[in-house]
RNA sequence: GGGCAAUUAGCUCAAUGGCAGAGCGUCUGCUUUACACGCAGAAGGCUGUAGGUUCAAUCCCUACAUUGCCCACCA
């Protein structure tokens, strides 16, 4: 066994070598495994749909984690002769990959408006296909194990076509509404964002007491806010009706200063009466609070922001067009100049900003598209409760529900190009819904597209409605969704609700949630801290497997996982161990050897002292950790203790095996000792046994062994059977 | 304002109702023909604090402290 003539194990010169011998065999692809031809209904199934990378960026860390505990489940679930599917797939990722996109033509001095709709969505198709190859030889170098041939992307057209009748299904249903809400919107992308795509951020602001003189001329009613560029388009204050300070101002009008308008007080429960002077100024137009209250009382509605993020012509000519900072600034020296300021304080709270650029978001009213969420909501409650989705680990179980049963309709309208775009058509009043307008003229398409979850939440029943005749009935619901935390609500919320909406069943039966990975130090690994490895390198540098364990390795995975350089050459070693070892063994062995009864497939390390005599203590003794070993790993794998399954091969091949046993077969062999025959036998079973048990963490150098091993029973390890 | 998690060796993390382990690091020997990416061995811990349950607690319970995270329309 040659590594051109290396003591040490080099990777690169054998896992391209392997990742090909694995893909051409056609195993990946589950309709070409042995136990496809066999017509037996207790063939069991298992499928993964693969969270699809976003095709806008190369593979990052939390890729090859994700990847690795994928194909670990799946080459551990192929073993036992299951029918497995592993079904790739690359997200086209509406606005992050739009923003992805902008950034590379803002550094190349270009804005996204200088484009046409089409010129714009064709450059981003050319730029999203170049990244979905890259994305794809790096799941290969990782070693994933998917049916390439099944691959799918979120804008294939006839995925594209079922997010069409989704559309149509849930507005016949009534479960989808067009209409004027307070959205999230981002002056700096120019478009509207659901709620989870706002971040909170905590800021030293100031609280403003603004006296408005009433009408009556005698006195004044004192608002509080922090936002007094909005007074522009009050039109009302409110108090709360069980407010016994101001219950002979109800119905009192107010002289709203710097306008010449006149504004009613009104009473609404939303209004606190502990909070500032219990009396609070309403701009329906710009706060989704005041929209609710505004609604309740018929009022008037005056958009004084636009989408620029600038003042519009709806006020006073001295404001128009300023900035919202600088109309702020403005209006409060303004109303100080006319005595109107009572008081300002300091005052800590959080503001919305954009998850992606940082800017504050701007409520406008907008006319959207929005999901009517509740009623699909209680569905998914309902079907986790009753376990049909189960949460690995419970702790996100209690995470889901909460946010479920708090959730809001979902406004999915985003106004960018790079998605698919919304199925409405428009003529006066009129509506209409589908792939193509009514035949008479005048019906103007929707302009927005749909946020990109809205697509990828149907994503494992459109793939799997897609890539097979019998796929959907074969695979659906599918075995475990694995992803990580972060988009819980986004995503893994949304496939439940909508899978169960579109086809009556969960999508998947299991949900692994792992963590996010963290540098050494415990900080999250991110491009601006520059604490990011690329996995890509690493794979070149000390190889897939070493990698692929390092992630597993040492550390329970439903909490963020941290990975540094020095784990992933501790593992690096290990690899180089495991081909010493096997290289040793094998040169023992010689090429010809063939274990003595029973010649083929030995299961069990049981079953091989059964059937010998002759075997030393230390020789019973390590056939028994095997034993033990392999009930462990299987448990633990079965329990998605990956970190303790990892931990229990390495030390039993590493520290049982290479330290004790072929240390003293090595001993017997020279020596030509009478039981030199048994401990061939031995170093034989427990290294073709081992090399099994590792092969779900550790594939590529576990392969590139077994190719050498004599008598090995299969053509590839990847479908040997695991050991019981 | 609600909720969740963590606190164990120098560092990063496992495990377990009764002996607390690994990787890296440190120290001492070894160029023993598979591997110096190695071998043999060693040091290193009142398992955050205070109570409680138990024959027995690092583990279960209660408080507290510290840290991290998530959710939420306090104008």
């Amino acid at each position: 066994m040659e590594n051109n003539g290396n003591k040490a194990y080099n990777p690169r010169e054998i896992e391209p070598e392997i990742y090909k011998l694995w893909e051409y065999s056609g195993y990946f692809n589950p309709d070409n495994l042995p136990v496809s031809k066999i017509k037996n209904s207790k063939i069991k199934n298992f499928c993964i749909i693969m969270p699809p990378p976003n095709a806008n960026e190369a593979l990052h860390m939390g890729h090859a984690l994700d990847f690795t505990i994928q194909d670990a489940l799946i080459r551990f679930n192929r073993m036992q002769d299951k029918k497995t599917l592993w079904l790739p797939g690359a997200d086209h990722a509406g606005f992050e990959t739009q923003v992805v996109f902008e950034k590379k033509l803002e550094k190349e001095g270009k804005s996204r408006f200088q484009f046409e709709r089409s010129t714009l969505y064709k450059m981003i198709w050319d730029y999203v296909q170049q990244n979905k190859h890259i994305m794809e030889e790096q799941a290969r170098s990782l070693g994933a194990s998917c049916d390439w041939s099944r691959e799918k992307f979120t804008l294939d057209p006839k995925i594209v076509e079922i997010v069409y009748d989704t559309f149509k299904k849930l507005y016949d249903d009534k479960l989808i509404y067009r209409g004027k809400r307070i959205i999230n919107w981002c002056p700096k992308h120019q478009t509207g964002l659901s709620d989870l795509e706002v971040k909170y951020e905590e800021r030293e602001d100031k609280l403003w007491y603004f006296k408005y003189p009433l009408s009556s001329g005698e006195g004044f009613i004192v608002v509080a806010t922090t936002r007094p560029e909005t007074m522009l388009g009050d039109t009302a204050v409110a108090v709360n009706p069980k407010d016994n300070r101001y219950k002979k101002l109800i119905d009192q009008k107010v002289k709203l200063p710097l306008t010449n308008r006149e504004i009613p007080i009104i009473t609404d429960s939303a209004v606190e009466l502990e909070f500032g002077t219990g009396a609070v100024k309403v701009t329906p137009a710009h706060d989704p609070v005041d929209f609710d209250i505004a609604d309740r009382h018929k009022l008037e509605f005056i958009e004084v922001i636009g989408k620029d993020g600038k003042m519009t012509n709806e006020v006073p000519e001295a404001y128009q067009g300023l900035k919202v900072d600088d109309a702020r600034a403005k209006v409060v020296v303004d109303l100080n100049a006319l005595g109107l300021m009572e008081k300002e304080e300091p005052y800590k709270h959080s503001v919305g900003a954009c998850y992606k650029c940082g800017r504050t978001i701007e409520p406008l009213a907008m006319e959207q598209w929005f999901v009517k969420i509740k009623p699909l909501a209680e569905k998914a409650i309902e079907a986790v409760k009753k376990g049909k989705t189960r949460f690995v680990t419970k702790k996100y179980e209690k995470t889901f529900m909460h946010w479920m049963r708090n959730i809001k309709d979902w406004n999915i309208s985003r106004q960018i190009v790079w998605g698919i775009r919304i199925p409405a058509w428009y003529k006066n009043d009129q509506i209409h819904i589908g792939k193509e307008p009514p035949k008479e003229d005048g019906w103007v398409q929707d302009t927005d597209v749909f946020d990109t979850w809205f697509s990828s939440g149907q994503w494992p029943f459109v793939t799997l409605m897609t890539s097979g005749q019998n796929d959907l009935k074969e695979f659906y619901p599918t075995s475990v969704m694995v992803t990580a935390w972060d988009i819980l609500f986004f995503w893994v919320a949304r496939m439940i609700m909508m899978g169960i909406y579109c086809t009556g069943k969960e999508p998947f039966k299991q949900v692994y949630i792992h963590g996010l990975l963290k540098d050494k130090y415990g900080k999250k690994m991110s491009k601006s801290k520059g604490n990011v490895i690329n996995p890509l390198a690493v794979v070149e540098q000390r190889g897939a497997d070493a990698l692929r364990m390092s992630l597993l390795f040492g550390s329970e995975a439903d909490s963020d996982t941290p990975i540094s350089e020095e784990k992933i050459i501790a593992q690096q070693r290990f690899a180089n161990k495991i081909w010493n070892a096997s290289k040793f063994v094998m040169n023992a062995l010689g090429p010809d050897y063939k274990p003595t009864k029973p010649a083929r497939g030995a299961q069990s390390a049981d079953g091989w002292r059964s059937a010998m005599d002759g075997y030393t203590k230390e020789d019973k003794w390590i056939l028994k950790e095997l034993e033990k070993a392999t009930k462990k790993i299987t448990t633990d794998i079965e329990k998605y203790k990956f970190h303790e399954a990892a931990q229990e091969a390495y030390h039993f091949f590493w520290h049982k095996f290479c330290d004790k046993t072929i240390e003293d077969v090595k001993i017997r062999i020279q020596k030509n000792s009478k039981d030199a025959d048994a401990g061939k036998l031995v170093v034989w079973t427990v290294l073709y046994n081992s090399l099994k048990l590792l092969h779900p963490f550790m594939p590529f150098v576990t392969e590139a062994i077994y190719q050498k091993l004599p008598s090995r029973p299969k053509e590839l390890l990847m479908i040997e059977k695991w050991p019981k």
